[in-house]
RNA sequence: GAUUCCGUAGCUCAGCUGGUAGAGCAAUACACUUUUAAUGUAUGGGCCCUGGGUUCGAAUCCCAGCGGGAUCACCA
């Protein structure tokens, strides 16, 4: 990237040779003896206890022969205080007042090693005894400050910056960090569970030559050497339940799915599914099992089964309430679709003020009212149970009821967070569903489902009763930090690719390009004649040009042309 | 995709109904031995997103583009 320097940028880089003309090194090769952190200094204050501690220089406050400064490091930050007579005993004070006061800039990682102890106002410092610098900084940070009252001045915030340059986020804004822990112990906890649930972690291919699972649009590339079209998984769930097939009792995959559809605050391209599968088991012990689960992480994360989204409290306690779809439906609009038809229910959503068209089942008609006039509604998770069979072409039909699924969804702030299924096992029916998906996407939804004859093979060799839940992992740890959007829980949100930088030419490529602009086009030896420049000179500066598009070279009857792009 | 708002110094932002660029912090220099948004004095720093238009004159008004945010639509 080309571009010019900012003026505390070149100063930055002549301190760096300064830095250097002194004989000290600012990229240290060795390791540095950390023994310790700013929390645990803090928290565990002992007078006199000698410490090594590293990390970025936050803040200065130069009193002439006294200092104080700031350090952060990956736990926070701790006040270190310099004294010049003591760092340089001696009558050389270049380590004070030219490395410390002048080549030292915010944002620079040094070493500190010194005595712990607690200044005229209390605070807990760090008396250093000796000091380096572990790696200069070359670009400045924005720095927020904290006032008094705790009001924060000049923050970081520009959600466009934050996101392309997430590691001055995570600098700046300790809270972000915060969030990106808690994820982790979301994701750790989880695995936790299921490991002492007896349940294997797998991994399963993400380039998949039918991208099955789920209904949604794939990224497709290539695969060279066979030549054959690949897609991005868009789930695992078929791939999931072939391993049951094969024996596994439980198994569960932390699933990056990638779609190719809209980017909004609760969508990105790329995101993380988490599918479990247990064998010999049915929707309703899924049920139990979720709601134990999601106890369980909350606390994990949070250290309560509370978590406050927005203006709602939700509380993970288990149990959370069941509700069939179908009661859902009475409930809100009072009508009940049991034993409708489908021109009944597109009267019916017509009524209730729902656009509807011709190429909606009866499936995507419920399911348009539901999410309509429901969904909305469950801010305490809830179970909705029972779903129509047209919309859950994987899943097993209910025991009681044909027209129907074994299927619950997960709803948390009106909000889908996990669905499940009784799965469907039989594969003449499964045969069935995915024929009728078929006819649906003829009929226009462009979102229904590829047939994978494979994952048919398996279960005509026979899967057991099983049941499968997935879980959308960032929409969930947005419920437990509070985040409304789904950029802020991914470190590195999809972004439109930054603004290409224009072309900075030298010297040789301005002359270059001046003549041919002046020409327009020239045979390609007269240009070659009109400049003076070594072979080499010459070759780079018409292969820059032509690179970015500035210059184009043609050969025409044997003869090479120089032209404008 | 629709609507709407925004783009000015390294950062956060002001800049009125058009008159030629401002503040705080950061930076630079000097002073200062327990400060904490350290302080005091001085100094430097800008393609006002890009391109057109209106005008004697545009950061400001108009049009187009680029980038971003928010809301809505789409989305198992």
């Amino acid at each position: 990237m080309s571009h010019e320097l900012s003026e505390q940028e070149i100063q930055r880089r002549q301190t760096l040779e300064q830095i250097r003309n002194a004989g000290i090194d600012p990229y240290p090769a060795a390791l540095y003896p950390v023994t310790a952190y700013s929390t645990a200094i803090k928290n565990n204050f002992e007078e006199g206890k000698e410490v090594c501690l590293a990390g970025r220089l936050m803040s200065q406050r130069i009193m002439g022969k006294a200092s104080f400064a700031e350090i952060q490091d990956a736990e926070g930050r701790i006040q270190v205080y310099f004294n010049r007579d003591e760092i340089c005993p001696g009558e050389d004070k270049m380590l004070y007042n030219d490395l410390f006061k002048k080549w030292l800039d915010l944002g620079d990682f040094i070493g500190i090693k010194g005595t712990v102890f607690k200044t005229q106002v209390g605070e807990v410092s760090v008396h250093v005894k000796e000091f380096s610098l572990l790696s200069k900084s070359l670009k400045p940070l924005p720095l927020p400050k904290t006032d008094a009252e705790g009001k924060i001045h000049d923050a970081f915030t520009d959600p466009e910056l934050r996101y392309r340059q997430r590691y001055v986020d995570l600098v700046v804004n300790p809270q972000v960090k915060d969030i990106f822990t808690k994820r982790t112990k979301l994701f750790n906890a989880m695995r936790q569970f299921f490991n002492d649930a007896g349940y294997m972690e797998v991994e399963t291919p993400v380039l998949q030559a039918i991208p099955g699972g789920a209904s949604a649009r794939p990224f497709i590339t290539h695969h060279n050497a066979l030549d054959i079209p690949l897609y991005m998984r868009i789930a695992n769930e078929l791939y999931l339940k072939r391993l049951i097939v094969g024996g596994f009792d439980g198994v569960y995959e932390f699933s990056k799915n990638f779609r190719n559809e809209g980017m909004d605050r609760t969508h990105n391209p790329e995101f993380t599914a988490m599918e479990i599968y247990v064998s010999y088991k049915d929707y309703n012990w899924m049920m139990d099992f979720t709601e134990r689960l999601l106890e369980n992480c909350a606390t994990a994360v949070n250290g309560t089964t509370e978590a406050t989204f927005g203006a709602h409290n939700i509380n993970f306690k288990a149990p959370y309430k069941r509700v069939t779809m179908r009661q859902s439906i009475i409930d809100f609009t009072g009508f009940d679709i049991d034993g409708k038809s489908e021109d009944e229910l597109r009267a019916a959503a017509l009524g209730m003020g729902i656009q509807v068209d011709e190429t909606m089942g009866k499936g995507k008609l419920i399911d348009e009212i539901f999410g309509e006039k429901c969904e909305g509604n469950y801010i305490q998770p809830t179970f909705i149970t029972d779903y129509p069979k047209e919309m859950s072409p994987l899943c097993k039909t209910h025991r009681d009821n044909p027209e129907l699924t074994e299927r619950f969804e997960l709803m948390v702030c009106g909000k889908e967070v996990a669905n499940a299924y009784s799965e469907l096992n039989d594969p003449i029916d499964q045969r069935e569903r995915f024929e009728e998906q078929l006819r649906l996407q003829e009929k226009g939804d462009d979102e229904a489902m590829f047939i994978d004859q494979d994952f048919l093979r398996a279960l005509e060799y026979g899967m057991p009763p099983t049941s499968g839940l997935g879980i959308g992992m960032d929409r969930l740890i947005m419920y437990l930090t509070n985040n409304p959007s789904i950029q802020e829980v991914l470190f590195f949100p999809q972004m439109r690719p930054e603004k290409v930088v224009k072309v900075v030419l030298n010297e040789n490529e301005q002359q270059l390009f001046d003549i041919v602009q002046k020409e327009q086009s020239m045979e390609l030896a007269a240009l070659k004649e009109k400049v003076t420049m070594s072979n080499k000179q010459w070759d780079t500066s018409i292969k820059t040009l032509t690179k970015n598009g500035l210059l184009k070279v043609m050969k025409t009857n044997d003869v090479l042309f120089v032209a404008l792009v």
